[in-house]
DNA sequence: CGCGTAGATTGGAACGTTCCAAGCCAACGG
DNA sequence: CCGTTGGCTTGGAACGTTCCAATCTACGCG
């Protein structure tokens, strides 16, 4: 059974094939009662509208391809489903690739995303992506947004959380509660976030007058054993730490549990804040403080600013922050100590 | 600047397009150093194959549509990069769409799919989701696979867990441990893993000479407030119960949340058992005995099911099973009471 | 030397749509 | 009564590839 065609539908209908591809768009300058016998043909013959066909004569697509970096992590699938609803409530579908984390597989990913004709990108780059990774022959003629995480000079757009100023309101919170060794704990510097953020985490020390000691200052795997190690690094220093900011939630977990092993508790007499507010940081043992990111939102955001370079067919650079704000539960110790400082 | 197509490559390479379509092809019958001038003529010229326009011509995509009830949710997350790493390495690309449970909205996406031209289609269908959803025009010329659940009467292949063997499995270490009032908390019967799940608990019970008690089978919610809710009804019963089988590790974190609010402790004076394994699991307190399901492998199987009937043309309506096993942590209160029961 | 064969290459049609310029027809104004 | 307008419709070219049948070349063999 051959495959119908708008040929067979303008053929059913009486009309040309010319008339059906007007129906089929939409145009106002269809007599009512011609699209209505269209529109029946179609109904009657089960005709499937072909948009393969449709993009290669009239060179827009309407995929847009979403390049994620762990789609197992919750914080990144809420961000695909974020940029999803978005993109589909635009007629827009959405081609998705999950590059764990791998440059080399992102570089395949993205050629392939390249012959699909793609009509955009919404990028979260591996870790060390740099600017050569997405090469100017992708750039000069698809819209590229960032999403999560910037690549330093690469003049692409990109939404982020404001990871400066949160870092420095968490640090600001646990130096109200009274903490003096502040440490910052996880992720790597090459991960922009992880930059952006221990540079609010050094902010807010320094305008507390406080220095900023490099011991504190630990790198490790964005993972729970990362988290680990790191708070065993610092409770292991000559003058050991007396609170942390966590890269991110899933960093704070395992420093929760570091902290047991090392017979602490996190909210009695250590300080830990996370990052992301991820659904379990609520319901984790002590309940999380972290710094909440609005995951979705921020796809939903660069899904808007693809859509909008796409219609335009103009492309921008422009690089948007989303707020964040801390929610207070109780692994910072606010409610053991006493000391509470309300947020928005 | 017009995009370079094969025939400018051709030109530059002193072909004809259809050698350096065979070229692109990896075809046999080229002479090596003539495909190696379409080669470097490729390269010269940044040329970018046109899948899209292949397609139209060959009449077989590669583009394989994923269809997911709930991407934000980490189980089929996991699912869906299962799925496509496996696409992925056969190389076709993947079309993703989140349905967040509506059947609606499953449709719209459905009807999107068609129009792209997928060559097959993995579905994880929304709740409620009855044969009528995926209708003989789909099925007749696209594969179609579900995942992790199952249509009744639809004739589709399917990859779902052992969800009867896993639940009978973990019942029967509740009454290993001396637990007799078992209840079967959350879910809905109109979800076949639910159905599933409280089949294997009614068999245990029965093969156990253990009657089973309407009343302790109480549907909720798949989220953690519905298993407070849920644990709360069977903690109030006339005779209460002891111990609760919970249709997934969600309900089962309400659960052990709902028994501490009600004085009473998971592990201790009540045995919980959950189903899933997420990650969490293990780290949440109590860490969660639980039915382990992998869900990574449930996609990658699906995901090859979906790419031999590609290959062959020919669909199947095979029902694979995935194996599931017990993974005995604290919430079970093994451990208090005592009564080890080893596991594979 | 002629013929068949295999290997390498080729031109043209086809895939299903959109776009464009042109056509048709009725109505309208001068 | 004719030229113009405007609403609606139309045929053909074009999009970039693959497929097919045909061609060309060189070679081996009787």
């Amino acid at each position: 059974m051959r495959k119908v065609t708008i040929i067979d539908v303008a053929r059913a209908a009486g009309v040309s094939k010319s008339t059906v591809s007007l129906v089929l768009q939409g145009s106002p300058s269809v007599r009512p009662e011609t699209a209505e016998k269209v529109q029946t043909a179609i109904h009657r013959l089960g005709y499937v509208y072909n948009r393969g066909a449709a993009n290669l004569r009239s060179a827009r697509s309407n995929v847009v391809g979403m390049v994620i970096n762990d789609l197992a992590n919750p914080f990144f699938a809420e961000l695909a489903v974020g940029i999803e609803s978005v993109l589909r409530a635009s007629g827009l579908v959405s081609l998705i690739a999950h590059t764990a984390e791998s440059p080399n597989r992102q570089a395949d990913v993205l050629k392939t995303m390249r012959e699909q004709a793609v009509s955009g990108l919404i990028v979260c780059p591996a870790r060390g992506t740099d600017a050569s990774a997405l090469p100017d022959s992708i750039r000069a003629d698809t819209p590229v947004v960032l999403a999560m995480r910037r690549i330093p000079a690469s003049r692409l757009a990109s939404v982020v959380p404001d990871n400066v100023r949160g870092a420095a309101e968490a640090v600001r919170h646990l130096l109200d509660l009274g903490y003096r060794r502040i440490a910052f704990i996880g992720g790597h510097d090459d991960m922009s976030a992880q930059r952006d953020r221990c540079e609010g985490y050094a902010d807010a020390l320094a305008s507390a007058g406080m220095p900023v000691d490099p011991d504190l200052i630990v790198e490790s795997a964005p993972t729970r054993d990362g988290g680990i190690a790191a708070i065993g690094t610092v409770l292991a220093l000559d003058v050991p730490a007396d609170a942390a900011l966590c890269f991110n939630d899933v960093v704070a977990f395992g420093a929760t549990l570091g902290l047991r092993r090392n017979g602490r508790d996190a909210g009695h007499d250590f300080g830990v804040v996370g990052f992301d507010d991820v659904r379990e940081a609520g319901d984790h043992v002590p309940a999380l403080t972290t710094v909440a990111v609005d995951s979705a939102g921020i796809g939903a955001r660069a899904a808007q600013i693809a859509l909008r370079m796409i219609e335009s067919g103009r492309m921008t650079a422009e690089e948007q922050t989303t707020s964040v704000h801390l929610v207070v539960r109780e692994s910072c110790g606010a409610r053991t100590r006493g000391v509470r400082r309300d947020v928005a």
